[in-house]
DNA sequence: GTGGTCTAGACCACA
DNA sequence: GTGGTCTAGACCACA
């Protein structure tokens, strides 16, 4: 039986921001998935319904979804809707890993400049992990 | 005196890269003044002379320069030239550590979805504080 | 005599596929009868005992039969079911013959980018057909 | 010094073709490379230009070269276009090779429901590869 | 000038 | 009902 979020979807998305909305949508179902908020399964809102929740045009949201398909998080299936991938494999991809060296590279040199000493970045990352779910990470 | 980093500035850009040319000079400034490759007081190559040794637009340069010095990295002393800022005290100023703590958000969902354990991506942060300089952070 | 494959009907879906349902299950009769899986004059399960085994919906397997249908490849014998049609004749229908060669252009094109020579590609041309079953083809 | 392939690109769309416009132009640029057509570093007509000459929404063409871009065909330089890769490197990606491998599975069955022997489809992919561009292939 | 993002809305294939 | 494709057109970041 398929899992249903309900209506306690918790999504939520900035038009003000400089990020695009497709990726705040993208980094936030991310973020549910590792937060438990979304299980494996899971049901994700049609892109009709998101785009009405949201009040943003459906071809963002369809943007987000996809994109999320194909980093492998969600798929679809067709005309029954989009869902949280069911048994998902972390595969070691060289060209990712290098990727989130720079971004991790980046936020040392960014801490450096705000004054972040090394002790108080690691506890940044150890809070981090406390609050998005000690369980699964 | 003015120490000149002369012919053996290390910058280089991709154009081909999505991250706009302007942010990877920036980063890399940020990145060398991390590193000690950039010493507080040195001076950085003119708009025009960068431009030309990187075969970008100037304005591009340009862009860089005038953000870094928003975020107080560098200042230009009119007619003189552009600097790496000689006594650069650090603000904890709340919406660039917010963002911070996004950016590094990011990190860690990311690292999830490759399959990195918590322990993985403190070492993966030990190493590039490491690698970055071990002495100044 | 009617011969019923039965209860040994080999097909599947992938409802996570993008390729359509329908066309799944129609490449894979196809395929059955180059192989040899379905022989002329077998009976298919009808519409609701395949919808039932695959779980998916009617109209899904409903659709393909009328496909194949058209296409000559099997036969719906009123009151009795579908059927693999017995003395099928390949007319060398000149549209379809365009879409194969369109096809297969677009094989040799990603086989170039896949980084396969010709001899690769013959080669695996060949182990199809050996595969398939070298007998009828 | 940058090629540009001036006033005589090929490329023509079908509007009514059941296969996405998008889908023709990339299938038609990469078929372009093999043909020698498009050289490595050639500039592709920018989305507008090519827009135009197809009477299609700019758009349709954006996610072409997205999709192109996405498999390595093409690279967008910031501000300045989008061209030809440089140095394509073919990658054995695994996906992608069973992809091939269905798709040729798939020529094999129509192959014989259209009649055609095995030595006709080896001789119509011989055909294919001497049409194509025998040196490259 | 160039591509990237987004809106508003239509039509279609599929299940 | 569901996502996929496409149009027409706006605005923006970047070079």
């Amino acid at each position: 039986m398929i899992q249903h979020n309900g209506g306690g979807i918790v999504l939520q998305v900035d038009i003000k921001s400089s990020k695009p909305i497709y990726k705040q949508i993208m980094d936030q179902i991310k973020e549910g998935v590792v937060k438990g908020v979304f299980q494996p399964g899971d049901k994700l809102p049609s892109v009709r319904e998101l785009s009405t929740m949201l009040t943003i045009n459906p071809n963002t949201v369809s943007k987000a979804y996809q994109e999320l398909e194909r980093e492998g998080a969600i798929e679809t299936r067709r005309g029954r809707g989009t869902f949280i991938v069911e048994n998902y494999k972390p595969q070691a991809d060289p060209d990712r890993l290098g990727q989130l060296n720079d971004l991790l590279k980046k936020v040392v040199v960014e801490a450096y400049y705000l004054g972040l000493s090394k002790k108080e970045l690691k506890q940044m990352l150890a809070d981090l992990y406390a609050k998005l779910g000690g369980a699964r990470l």
